[in-house]
DNA sequence: CTAATATCAGGATGACTGATATTT
DNA sequence: CAAATATCAGTCCTCCTGATATTA
């Protein structure tokens, strides 16, 4: 087996970069089985977190664009796991509620996403685990609101 | 500003992903100034670290998909810092060499990379980024032979 | 003839841009 | 009229699949 480059493992960026991508990959394939993507189960998480949303909030919580938000739920309004419904006060806004099925399926989603952790943090211990969410926590707080490459000013 | 939902956070394989798309944009975003893509970086810090590759090694060393590599070594060999042969015993091979332009370009490159990293990485100590460093070099190492979603069996 | 290498064409997805309609 | 919201169309990049030509 080839080895990767020092120069490349020197870089935490690319081991950021590299290591995230299969937490991605590893996620998202998980989450293939019931015909879902990881935003799917974003979305759902914000909104069972945090109540219901107008999709600029949805957007804006979980920095996707503005665009994309309308595809989102609209397929999780499809396969039942939100409602959409125009808000009354202010009929520009639409407003995103979970329904129980949505519910439902993000418990089972956090699971398969668990089991996929899992796998994927196999080669460290408990505490050690612990310590990498811990720094990674920090560094995620650090670029949400400071050099955000999403939605620069929009 | 509107936080994220504490069960994303929770999930070290969300924190993995999210803060692996920033530091690839953040590197991206140096790089695109001089016209040339992570991968870019990645071909020539393994041509420099190892020395002349056939275009297979180098894909199956950096994990890219052969049909990437193509157009890959082909803009670097335009950019004049790689020289591209065929290999005179198996004369299926193209053997992929460095130019002293393509390693001086890397070294700026680099210099770039840790610039953006110390950016990213700034709300860490110095001890506490080391740690981070070693602990995604353990899972990436992990990540590599185990199951790769890339290069399946090809 | 089979396998390996490079190359090319194109699909699927995700991130993003810009335009439009509706409402405030 | 200006601003905000949702929506739609389409671009660019990355990753992946499949087909083809050349050579071993």
């Amino acid at each position: 087996m080839s080895e990767t480059p020092p120069s490349l493992l020197g870089l935490t960026t690319y081991l950021m970069s590299r290591t995230g991508k299969a937490a991605r990959s590893t996620l998202a394939a998980r989450l293939a089985d019931r015909k879902l993507r990881l935003w799917h189960m974003a979305v759902l998480s914000a909104l069972v977190d945090f109540g219901p949303h107008a999709q600029r909030e949805l957007a804006s919580r979980l920095k996707i664009d503005r665009s994309d938000v309308v595809k989102i739920v609209d397929d999780l309004s499809v396969a039942g796991f939100v409602d959409r419904a125009r808000d009354t006060g202010d009929r520009r806004r639409v407003t995103v509620t979970p329904t129980p099925a949505g519910r439902a399926a993000l418990k089972e989603l956090q699971a398969e996403a668990l089991a996929a952790q899992e796998s994927l943090l196999a080669p460290l211990t408990g505490p050690e685990q612990a310590q990498l969410a811990a720094l990674l926590r920090r560094v995620h707080a650090h670029v949400q609101h400071g050099p955000g490459p999403s939605q620069p000013g929009r």
